[in-house]
DNA sequence: AAAAACTAAGTTCTCGTGCACATTTCTATT
DNA sequence: AATAGAAATGTGCACGAGAACTTAGTTTTT
């Protein structure tokens, strides 16, 4: 029950050696002979012996660098919640000695890439969180790190064939047949539905896709046949609500609409204007969605916390170099289904 | 944005004194002159020291002990899942020199209660976790703690007018309304519903009466006047089955059911075998539950993670103890929806 | 005026780890 | 047997905080 925690001084007493020859046993350092050796590792194991982490912070002083390679949210907003999370997770890990250092880039250059990318090389850090959303200065990157052995988790778009150690990311088709699946919950019966994308970020341009594909697959793989789904895209938020009512227009037959970005409350506002009674569901917890679910126009809002995904990041990195720990190559984020009645735990 | 970590050193070295009077400045114990201490004060504020926590804790070694009082599960199958938790918190803060004991009672004997309770409070804790299920004894236990001024956080069972640090548990009304919520959308119209509570612990007799009490408040918010609700209790699980049936032979028109617990896959066993077509929600990501939901018997499920109960209830206790965080009185858990789609998140 | 009491400050030790350096022990060669 | 050289093992220090202990200087007491 009252386990005490062995330190290297206990083994070193135990074993009739000095602190440096467990030392040495430990971290596998060699001279020592291979009686010691195995006197020695015999009692660590017994005692399950782990090292204080907290001395071992506190001598190594810094434990680990990382470098955070990140479009910068001046130039697309969507990484602003991404980069936020990163902050704390730097506050978290500064306290157990991990440094983290974020490069910011302009994701319309490929300069300000490589130049950044260039830059984390040369400063010798230990481990690298990046966000390969340029393509072939991505992979040009990689192929650097893989050179030094330095390792790379990505982070938001995935990246095939490429040594990482892993991915940290939202899983867009699968939160697309979330919302294809709520959808037939409201409308049990062969529907005519419809997908708007509102375009909001670059980034966004390849989520967007992949989440209507997997609204679509859902269907598919129901064999429902009976169901039509209108796609409607834009991004131009002035010419939106005559594109989308000319749509609904057209299709009196749409019954419920899903939003396959934040601007759900865009839409929203259209149907509450126009007194248009049709399901929706869509993304994030903005202040204007929050707003509409609670008023009932939004049925339901699929949220997938920013947030956590930088702080998984980081721990995956800090895991694999502070720990050793094998880990899990992919990770992805709930898909969390919000409503009026649950909306409470997912504010702050 | 390089900032530094000033130390102890750095700040006796600014204020040409010794570290000794910088760390009695900093601890308020008096035994140095107004000028130095106002001199060592103000550069203190100006580079914002902060304390390294890792030394910090490598001095003190035991930063505190923390004991948690909770039911056996040996008696009461529901603890289970909390103690896990429990076990896991453990883990995570020792690396920090928080020491957690656990002590378990037997939920059927006051005596047991009693005994672990002095135990505690003779152990000489820096604080308590304990889940006041046994309300006389808990009173008691509550009044000794406050005179000797020892902290405590209540666990799943909230108790008024103690002056405990907070609250850790479930919002059981609020679970309530999401079932009813996430019910309206799969049954839109006035309807006939029956409400399921099949016993399965001590600890659930209340829980599921307040489930049942949301529930039920959320039609009359919406003076949804047509509903009607059926509520049928049982602890017999043998004759459960027979009951059920014979209710929902009665009455017809209930074309969706609530079961407050996580036996809700014994309602779905019985409606797939008697091929009966109703809308079901319940709770818990038990592997029958799972199952169920991936074959569509069971609608939706509604999970609570216990794990992440216990270790809010001991971060509580630490961020008040280490961090003189101010801590809301009242933490309550997600309530997280579970569909199909969404539910590989909640796995492991 | 010397001893005692007190104040303000400086010094040293501890926590556990990890590494550089110092010392001992062993082996091989002359 | 003496000794170089390698191999094995021991020791000391630093990391930063914190508290006990020590010292220097001043005031009070007898």
């Amino acid at each position: 029950m009252n386990e005490k925690n062995y330190t290297i001084k206990d083994i070193a007493r135990m074993a009739n050696v000095s602190r440096g020859t467990v030392d040495r046993v430990i971290h596998g350092r060699g001279k020592v002979s291979k009686s010691t050796y195995e006197k020695v590792r015999l009692i660590l194991d017994k005692l399950n012996y782990q090292p204080n982490l907290v001395a071992q912070t506190l001598r190594k002083g810094e434990v680990c660098r990382l470098a955070v390679l990140l479009p910068d949210f001046k130039f697309d907003i969507f990484w602003k919640r991404p980069i936020n999370g990163i902050d704390t997770a730097i506050k978290d890990y500064a306290s157990i000695g991990v440094r983290v250092d974020k490069f910011l880039f302009n994701p319309l250059r490929a300069s300000s890439f490589r130049k950044n990318a260039k830059s984390i090389l040369e400063d010798g850090y230990d481990g690298i969180l990046v966000a390969p959303n340029l393509y072939r200065e991505s992979v040009e990157f990689f192929r650097e790190c893989d050179k030094i052995g330095l390792p790379y988790v990505t982070f938001n778009t995935y990246i095939e064939n490429t040594n990482a150690l892993g991915h940290i990311g939202q899983d867009l088709e699968q939160s697309g047949k979330t919302a294809a699946s709520l959808m037939t919950k409201l409308l049990p019966g062969p529907e005519e539905l419809m997908v708007v994308h509102v375009e909001e970020s670059l980034e966004n341009a390849r989520h967007m896709q992949e989440k209507e594909s997997g609204f679509k697959q859902f269907y598919e793989e129901r064999n429902s046949g009976g169901v039509r789904i209108h796609v409607l895209k834009t991004d131009n938020l002035k010419k939106i609500k005559k594109t989308f009512l000319q749509v609904l227009k057209t299709n009196p037959g749409i019954g419920g609409i899903y939003v396959s970005t934040s601007k759900v409350y865009i839409i929203a506002q259209i149907l509450e204007k126009h007194s248009i009674s049709s399901f929706l569901i869509g993304y994030d917890l903005l202040d204007e969605n929050i707003r509409y679910l609670k008023s009932g126009h939004i049925d339901f809002l699929i949220y997938q916390n920013p947030g956590i995904q930088s702080n998984l990041g980081i721990s995956c990195l800090v895991d694999h170099l502070l720990f050793k720990a094998d880990i899990a190559k992919k990770k992805l984020l709930p898909i969390e289904i919000v409503i009026r009645e649950n909306i409470e735990n997912y504010l702050q």
